[in-house]
RNA sequence: GCGGGAGUGGUGAAAUGGUAGACACGCAGGAUUUAGGAUCCUGUGCCGAAAGGCGUGUGGGUUCGAGUCCCACCUUCCGCACCA
């Protein structure tokens, strides 16, 4: 007979039963009043950190995706808590964004007010959540307050020569009918709206993130181990830097040298055509002045390549098109002429937009080649044997004559591989490397090439023709001036939307704003406002620092509070940012270092960026009918076990599929743990050394692994200990010393202080039914007792040739040769040796005895 | 093609080179119950009646000992990709 049964069913009022609705509401009040996670104390002098959950877009109410971050920030921020830390665990909205203007505009209401029901919404599943957020440091992206500083961080850019309108051929989304950033466009489409996004010409504002390109990518070495590797890799990636060299090319009939990049300056005598893109202003200058009949081939193919959807262009196995244009570029090394083609596999907007071929050595280029029936010329023998490199022939392939043909033009296979320069004049006999560095050497020394880089990584274009974001502090005069509103002039707030056509027409709503847009200048000229508004991701890039001055009316943010806090210790959020948002806030970061208002170049130190929550193997949806919906979750399992089923159900960065999870396990779990605290009968002043050995030891080794897993990240392993060491305690208190045992109170207290990271509201509950006052959020970890760490027996593994045939306990402090005799007298030992000999017995006392026989 | 991961029971998952499958879910049996989808207990990798054997994607290697380290391969997921 348990006694924690027979109360539930006795207590018609469910005092002593664990009722989560009445948990809930009793917590949430206090917490309220007590405040526990404030940060604003000026005169505390806790060691500090910063974890930062990414904040939400307010596009309805939290779902689970939102409840797992928040669940994984929530219990590290509760966990440095625990350890002494002042934490400042922040949160805001993003919410300036289309989803919120397409609301409207569908409405007929203003985005404002869709944006601020949902954020009310969401603040109050949040606080159901029992997130740790200190309320004091709510931020919204589309107050005033708040854009007031995205329209300065502009103008410091623009200050610098970093923010500048140039045309240009952008992504255009003709359903949103705004650009779109490249980071924006995922397989052809827009990330926001999934249609095709076409190409357009316009000019635009961009942030020159090129210039820090070389810093994106070196510093990224900094993060190794704090970031995931693949995190890492994709911007990386994404930054795409590759080294080679710039070689400049006379062309018949101009006087400007054309240059090219290349990775493979060593193939330079292997040019044999150029080619440019056909979209580029130097095929637009060079067919002007060529014959009539190009001129019209090559309008004819610009068109068709400009109706070449984005899709279709990637597709490497389409065959390759292209015109020849008349005109001839002379190789500096050798003075061949070679012809020029244009080919829609040369990007405008990559390299110079012109390459030399070499279709002996790039696949691109043969394939171009064979299609066209141009020369192929090898210049690397790939046949040749190269010191201290794997032979790519073997000798026996050199003895009997199998070696494959120099011949790329026959195979259609070009030479990649390393090898011996050949038909290189002074090169020849040089491998890949040295002839790179050789040719590159020699290029420079005539003055007609350059070692040289280039990246992947375009400027980040800003501008976007929509009315809800923040609008750029730019004038522009008739007479084309363009000038940047003065900063004790901001914010230039959004005007109302009454009046205005917010239908997307490709044009911001903001142009037909007349009285909000028309202002007359000092000298009396008018100038109109720019009618664009900002990326939502410029927002996005430095909120970690506007937390730290929430409040402050005169600055972005007070470099002695990001002295203080900054850079982010933990950051916790979607790998959906990988490259948008972390590339961003590096950036910016950078920037802001360079301006000399903060000290580090990195903004977020650890990441961690959790996984999915699916359903019945995909992504929730309501249109694939398997959407879970968080407050339904809610509803039925209560705040703390939806938390502690997210943490259990394995390591953070790993998706959850809900379907293979158990919330009712984890809330059954919880009532079982939560019995405990009534259970104990013993005082907070008990005696703790009195307690029953077996029980404190298991307590002890946990206090002692707890940290460490925690740091590691390892919650669903915390909470495995946690509930075993709840069955250990049910076991003393049913069948063992009994509930008065001081051991009993030791360990459920544990239970409550580790369990207080994952369901605070049971945790809360328990420490008050232990007989505490509210405050088991810093109640601490106490320190392990190094005598209970030592087991008092253990188990001893004797396996024969590596298999286990025996397990003995045995004495933790007992000797090598004892524990050897031990091993050679065991029956099951001895029938498995059988006959064998024994030829060696590697003993590491006390844990195994390894004998290998012949 | 380039880059980064991942392969362990029916399922989610554990495992400083030293007892593979902790802790759960599910399932089976039992106790208590008018009943239970509540609570509690027991069992549960596979084969085998048992003794025992076999087991961490495959094949090699290092080691007294490998899920873990090394090499090759297979399968899968993700990111980038006509990037010169």
């Amino acid at each position: 007979m348990n006694d924690h049964t027979r109360d539930d069913s006795a207590d018609e009022l469910g005092v002593n039963a664990y009722n989560v609705a009445r948990i809930q509401e009793k917590w949430l009040a206090r917490w309220d009043e007590l405040k526990p996670f404030s940060t604003s104390d000026p005169a505390d002098n806790r060691p500090r950190k910063y974890i930062l959950d990414m904040f939400p877009y307010p596009s309805g109410d939290l779902h689970m995706g939102h409840a797992e971050a928040y669940t994984l920030g929530d219990v590290i921020a509760r966990y440095w808590r625990q350890q002494g830390f002042n934490v400042l665990h922040p949160i805001g909205w993003d919410s300036f964004g289309l989803p919120a203007e397409n609301a409207a505009i569908k409405r007929g209401i203003d985005p404002r007010v869709w944006t601020y029901d949902n954020i009310a919404q969401q603040r109050s599943s949040m606080r159901r959540l029992a997130a740790s957020f200190d309320w004091d440091r709510v931020l919204h992206t589309s107050d005033p307050e708040y854009y007031k500083w995205n329209q300065w961080l502009f103008l410091k850019l623009y200050e610098k020569g970093l923010a500048y309108r140039k045309a240009s051929w952008v992504n255009w989304c003709p359903h949103d009918q705004t650009v779109l950033a490249n980071e924006q466009v995922v397989d052809g489409r827009c990330e926001r709206c999934d249609n095709l996004v076409t190409k357009k010409k316009l000019t635009q504002w961009y942030f020159k993130i090129t210039d820090y390109a070389d810093r994106l990518i070196d510093d990224l070495k900094q993060l190794e181990g704090f970031w995931p590797s693949r995190v890492i890799a994709m911007q990386r990636n994404w930054i795409g830097r590759s080294t080679g060299a710039e070689v400049d090319f006379r062309v018949d009939g101009r006087d400007a040298a054309v240059t090219v990049f290349t990775t493979r300056p060593d193939t330079l005598y292997g040019a044999t055509f150029m080619v440019v893109a056909p979209d580029s202003d130097l095929a637009a200058e060079l067919v002007a002045a060529s014959t009539p009949e190009v001129q019209k081939n090559f309008a004819d193919y610009l068109e068709t390549v400009q109706r070449t959807s984005e899709i279709d262009r990637q597709d490497d196995s389409r065959p390759k098109t292209g015109v020849f244009i008349d005109r001839f570029a002379i190789n500096p090394v050798n003075g061949e002429r070679l012809p020029i083609w244009v080919a829609d596999y040369v990007l405008a907007d990559y390299g110079t937009g012109a390459i030399m071929a070499v279709p002996a050595h790039d696949q691109r280029d043969l394939d171009f080649a064979i299609t066209f029936d141009l020369p192929v010329r090898v210049v690397i023998d790939t046949n040749a044997p190269i010191t201290g490199a794997i032979p790519i022939i073997t000798p026996e392939q050199l003895e009997a004559g199998e070696v494959p043909p120099l011949d790329p033009k026959a195979t259609g296979v070009p030479l990649l591989g390393d090898g011996r320069m050949i038909n290189s004049g002074s090169l020849d006999g040089l491998s890949k490397a040295n002839g790179q560095a050789k040719m590159i050497e020699l290029l420079q020394a005539q003055g007609i090439g350059r070692a040289a880089k280039t990246f992947r990584l375009r400027d980040w274009l800003i501008s976007r023709q929509r009315y809800w974001g923040t609008p750029i502090p730019i004038l522009h005069t008739d007479d084309g001036d363009e000038i940047p509103v003065p900063f004790d002039q901001l914010p230039i707030e959004l005007p109302g939307t009454e009046g205005l056509d917010m239908q997307p027409k490709g044009t911001s709503p903001l142009g037909g704003a007349t009285a909000w847009r028309d202002v007359t200048l000092p000298d009396g000229r008018v100038a109109h406002r720019d009618p664009d508004t900002m990326d939502t991701f410029v927002d996005s890039s430095w909120y970690f620092l506007r937390y730290l001055s929430a409040n402050d009316a005169t600055q972005a943010f007070d470099p002695a509070e990001a002295e203080k806090w900054a850079p982010v210790d933990h950051y916790v959020g979607g790998i959906t940012h990988a490259v948008l948002h972390l590339l961003y806030s590096r950036f910016i970061t950078k920037f802001l270092f360079d301006e000399g208002l903060i000290s580090f170049t990195e903004p977020f130190g650890q990441l961690l960026t959790q996984g999915m929550v699916q359903m019945n193997g995909s992504a929730m949806s309501k249109s694939r009918g398997n959407l879970v919906k968080l407050s339904d979750q809610l509803d039925e399992h209560g705040s703390d076990a939806v938390r502690l089923t997210m943490a259990f159900a394995g390591p953070p960065e790993d998706d959850i599929d809900w379907a293979d999870v158990s919330p009712a396990g984890s809330a059954k779990f919880l009532a079982r743990a939560w019995r405990l605290s009534g259970d104990v009968t013993s005082a907070p002043e008990v005696e703790w050394k009195t307690g029953d050995v077996a029980l404190r030891r298991v307590t002890h080794r946990l206090l002692a692994d707890a940290p460490g897993m925690i740091e590691a990240l390892k919650f669903n392993v915390v909470v495995a200990r946690v509930m075993e060491l709840v069955n250990a305690i049910r076991k003393v208190i049913d069948s063992g010393a009994g509930p008065a045992d001081a051991a009993v109170r030791e360990a459920t207290e544990l239970v409550a202080v580790l369990l207080s990271l994952f369901a605070p509201y049971t945790a809360a509950d328990m420490w008050e039914r232990l007989g505490y006052p509210p405050g088991i959020e810093t109640a601490g970890l106490r320190k392990p007792d190094p005598t209970l760490l030592v087991e008092d027996q253990v188990t001893a593994v004797i396996q024969v040739d590596g298999k286990v045939r025996d397990r003995l306990e045995v004495s933790p402090t007992i000797d090598s040769d004892e524990l050897e005799a031990l091993a050679r007298a065991s029956e099951a030992v001895i029938r498995s040796i059988g006959d064998r000999e024994i030829v060696n017995v590697i003993v590491r006392a006390p844990r195994v005895v390894n004998i290998a026989t012949k």
